[in-house]
RNA sequence: GGGCGUUUAGCUCAGCUGGGAGAGCGCUACCCUUACAAGGUAGAUGUCGGGGGUUCAAUCCCCUCAACGCCCACCA
């Protein structure tokens, strides 16, 4: 019989990626809608930096933010996702710098702040839409109507109206700090923004004279030889036996000749370099200690690019690695270097310049967050916030148990810029929320307000709250921020679980008194097949819109979920998204066989009564498949959720199902079509429905052939819930033997070269009397699943046939006579093979059973089990003697 | 130096509270069989990093060694 078939052979993305995306968006199906649990789901997307082009990790974020939306929206949550994106401040003004150099070869000074600041507003204007398309590429479901940019009117409320209340409380103070100085910057750096490298240097080991006496020398070690004109002190431990005595004299800086004390202090380490150590207060953060303890005065011998000032003359204007080589030279010179040995060292790095660090002491803004880091300490502990996987509070803790106070200004402009104000005509320093008239306390007009703007995580921490509206009461309600606060969960990456995590529960905490968010699904990193980090300079970077051209968007989201869990790493080879391509691709041509038939489907089940036993089947294998999928993505194991669809549809739908059902649709009996027809289509809606949140597009495809009510679109159905009604262990035992025994012919037919068209006569015996009913009613199917022409079903007390190919299952033997055909050695051999195998297995639970210990302890379900494994080997194995007998 | 993690089939990885070693990709043979060659059928492959211990029973728990990775701190 020809059927005719208008779909396209193999699935076309493009076509229903654009339909579905738009079709969605018309429907208003992102919009939260209250749903039969009555509760929100709220999910904050990470805001993606204005300057990128997305990456893999982004599709990653995309991928299982929008798969536990879109489940959780099918489960009858209202759900909100919320997107956005970061103002970045600082790689997002270093890139608009380095355009209008390259354009204009003007630096931002010479445009004035806010002519800048227009340029880079423009600049966003331009790139920052882009990344909405990008994301819509992948399908995202998020309520665009939410999108916020952090340097918007209400999050510049939320950082100003928080930065108040925290300076009025004293927690934000100003201070005279040492800081990690980025030269390129120009600006300090946070503690968390510096990466230490290794980096190849020397110790030099330079000779320091003692004033009272001009016989005494002291050495000291040093990798910083440059850095001796910033020099206050010289240290020794003052239990040290060979230096306390200088304790109170003078020591004399080569070079400068610069006199200053010899102090003592338990910071030097009598085991380290030379005992003795040169104190730099304000060029290195343990010697800014010392200073403190012991009133040394600070000197600062670097400008803000980096190079040196003129309180170092000899090196006044070069950098660092230059003024190094000068010292050198000079010390050399004056033989003031004793020794130059090699020496790994691990310098501080600028994460976002990549230049080095140097510590420089500057007035700085910081935030103490003792008493914030403890409280979101707390919420984790009292399991208010729970990780996942469990294992990441760890380093979250690591990060909150020992805070430290975070540095919050930068030497930017391009951000939310402090608001503090300072009186030109008397000395008040005030914080204001609006920009004020005059000030507060000589009420005069001529006041400035603070140059440095904030961290960007300081307003990134602010996130699950401003973009709800927060402090304004009138968006707050519009928003529905007492609905949807605290969100339910957050999906990032461990990369940042200090820098935005911690801080959003530190900065929710203080403001509702409630952490953010109940959930932190922390995902894995992205990396190359070989397992390194997708980075420009190694260029193995995979671009997401790449791949959703080459593949789809379902296949690159398939390989996402499949790959994530709660691993570390995924390493992601394209050669995987290909693979997951042809699922859906075999998906879509499963559906391509079923809807010729769709005509005939009623769109209720018939009753119970009336389904075959293919039907009680697969019924009972898609509901615990459905069971599965939902205790996956309730604890985002979308590894597991994905492996479990997976393989229903290949090896139980594709496979068996729909192989046994052309027997019946190509048939004549129009009842058995009639209901096999509906059982088909009923099996899809469940199948592509328990898939939608992984692969959104082909399902909402098929599902538009489906459903005959045009408006009703899989997103907003419900989903799949287990349904105990539909278990049925009885049929499946059935079936799995069924499936046996087809298999074991093929394996005969392969075994002796058989061409799929030779038909074969097939003698069975069992002495299961329900199977072998079965069996025999599905003749018709045997022929079809592998060309069994005739044959015979009887028990085993019955004659085997003489010298044919044989199996044995342990319920069933299986004999092909083809005298004369084959060769009996090697299908004598191949009992014999299976015979030892099966041998091998029930000696070890043999073993077992004569084990009196075991019988002792071993709880009765495993003895019981061991029991029947037993019986089953020892059924097979007097199948294999009864075939070896059959060659005799 | 402190902490975390990883080590299971050629590759990437899953294996929950101990009780049959699994998946995908790849590989081999045969097949263009009327949903699908982006396919089908059949098949091969592991001393579960090494050693020791606990237990009737260890990939799983404990100790130890080794290799690799990450984070933090520090480096006179």
């Amino acid at each position: 019989m020809e059927i005719e078939n208008n779909l396209p052979k193999t699935f076309d993305p493009k076509s229903a990626e654009d339909k579905w995306y738009s079709k969605w968006l018309e429907s208003k199906s992102f919009k939260p809608k209250a749903g039969k649990q009555g509760k929100t789901f709220t999910v904050l997307m990470p805001p993606p930096n204005v300057t990128g082009k997305l990456h893999m990790g982004h599709a990653l974020d995309a991928t299982t933010q929008d798969a536990v939306i879109r489940y959780k929206r099918m489960k009858g949550f209202e759900t909100l996702w919320i997107p956005g994106t970061d103002h970045a401040g600082i790689s997002t003004q270093a890139v608009v710098e380095k355009l209008i150099w390259k354009q204009e070869k003007k630096n931002r000074h010479d445009l004035g702040r806010e002519e800048f600041l227009r340029r880079v507003w423009e600049w966003k204007e331009q790139y920052g839409s882009e990344i909405v398309n990008q994301q819509q590429k992948m399908g995202v479901s998020c309520d665009w109507d939410y999108s916020t940019f952090t340097l918007d009117e209400v999050p510049n409320k939320a950082v100003k109206k928080f930065f108040v209340m925290l300076f009025n409380e004293g927690l934000i103070y100003q201070s005279d700090y040492i800081v990690n100085w980025d030269p390129i910057l120009q600006s300090a750096i946070s503690d968390a923004e510096v990466e230490h490298k290794e980096v190849k240097g020397f110790f030099y080991y330079l000779r320091y004279k003692v004033k009272e006496d001009p016989n005494m020398e002291l050495i000291i070690a040093t990798t910083r030889p440059e850095t001796i004109f910033a020099d206050t002190a010289v240290a020794v431990n003052p239990d040290d036996e060979r230096f306390k005595d200088l304790i109170g004299k003078t020591a004399i800086i080569p070079i400068c000749n610069r006199e200053v004390p010899i102090i003592g202090d338990e910071h030097v380490d009598i085991e380290k370099g030379t005992g003795c150590l040169k104190v730099t207060p304000g060029h290195d953060f343990n010697d800014f200690e010392i200073g403190k303890r012991n009133g040394l005065p600070i000197i600062n011998i670097l400008n803000k690019d980096g190079t040196f000032n003129k309180l170092a003359p000899e090196i006044e204007g070069l950098k660092p690695k230059d003024a190094r080589a000068e010292v050198e030279r000079i010390l050399t010179e004056l033989d003031a270097l004793v020794e130059k040995k090699e020496h790994m060292n691990s310098v501080g790095h600028g994460q976002r310049s990549d230049e080095i660090v140097e510590p420089m002491v500057s007035k700085q803004w910081f935030l103490n967050t003792t008493e914030m880091s403890r409280v979101a300490v707390e919420a984790v502990e009292s399991g208010e916030m729970t990780f996942f996987p469990k294992g990441w509070e760890n380093t979250y803790f690591a990060w909150l148990k020992n805070p430290k106070d975070w540095c919050i200004s930068r030497q930017l402009w391009w951000g939310h810029q402090i608001p503090v104000y300072y009186c030109k005509s008397c000395d008040a320093k005030w914080a204001a929320e609006t920009d004020p008239s005059e000030c507060v306390e000589c009420r005069g007009k001529d006041f400035f307000q603070d140059p440095d703007v904030l961290d960007t995580w300081f307003s990134s921490g602010l996130w699950p709250l401003s973009t709800l509206g927060w402090p304004d009461e009138k968006v707050m309600a519009e928003k529905g921020f007492d609905k949807f606060y605290p969100n339910e969960t957050l999906i990032t990456g461990f990369d940042i679980i200090f820098f935005w995590v911690a801080r959003m529960m530190m900065m929710g905490m203080k403001v509702t008194g409630k952490a953010p968010f109940a959930h932190t699904y922390i995902h894995a990193i992205v990396r190359d097949k070989q397992g390194r980090k997708m980075s420009k300079s190694l260029g193995n970077g995979i671009d997401p819109l790449d791949m959703v051209a080459q593949y789809g968007a379902d296949a690159m989201r398939f390989t996402l979920a499949a790959g994530s869990g709660y691993n570390r790493d995924l390493n992601l080879d394209p050669e995987r998204i290909e693979g997951y391509r042809n699922f859906v691709n075999k998906l879509w041509n499963a559906f391509r066989f079923v809807h010729p038939f769709l005509d005939k489907a009623k769109d209720e089940l018939p009753v119970k009564s009336e389904w075959h036993l293919h039907d009680k089947w697969i019924l009972a294998e898609l509901n615990t498949v459905s069971k599965h999928m939902n205790e996956a993505f309730d604890v985002y194991r979308f590894d597991d959720a994905s492996a479990e669809i997976y393989a229903f549809v290949y090896d139980k739908f594709c496979s068996w199902y729909i192989e046994l059902s052309k027997n019946i649709l190509y048939g004549e009996d129009e009842k058995a079509k009639i209901i096999r027809a509906t059982m088909l289509k009923y099996c899809f809606r469940k199948i592509v429905n328990l898939l939608h949140p992984i692969v959104p597009f082909i399902t909402e495809e098929i599902w538009s052939y489906l459903e005959t009510d045009s408006k009703r679109l899989l997103i907003s159905e419900e989903y799949v819930e287990f349904d105990k009604s539909l278990e049925n262990d009885d049929v499946r035992e059935m079936m799995n033997k069924f499936i046996d025994i087809t298999t074991g012919i093929r394996n005969i037919r392969s075994s002796v070269n058989m061409k799929p068209k030779d038909e074969i006569d097939v003698k069975l015996f069992t002495d299961d009397k329900k199977l072998a009913k079965f069996v025999y009613e599905s003749r018709h199917f045997l022929k079809d699943l592998a060309n069994v022409k005739s044959g015979t079903i009887r028990n085993k007390e019955q004659d085997r046939p003489k010298k044919s190919a044989s199996l044995a299952t342990a319920h069933t033997e299986i004999f092909i006579p083809l005298e004369g055909i084959i060769d009996l050695n090697e299908q004598v051999n191949r009992i014999k093979k299976d015979m030892e195998k099966t041998q091998a297995e029930y000696k070890k639970v043999e073993s077992k059973l004569n084990n009196q210990n075991f019988m002792a302890n071993a709880p009765e379900e495993v003895r019981a089990e061991v029991n029947e494994k037993a019986k089953m080997y020892q059924d097979k194995l007097q199948s294999l003697n009864t075939l070896l007998d059959s060659f005799m």
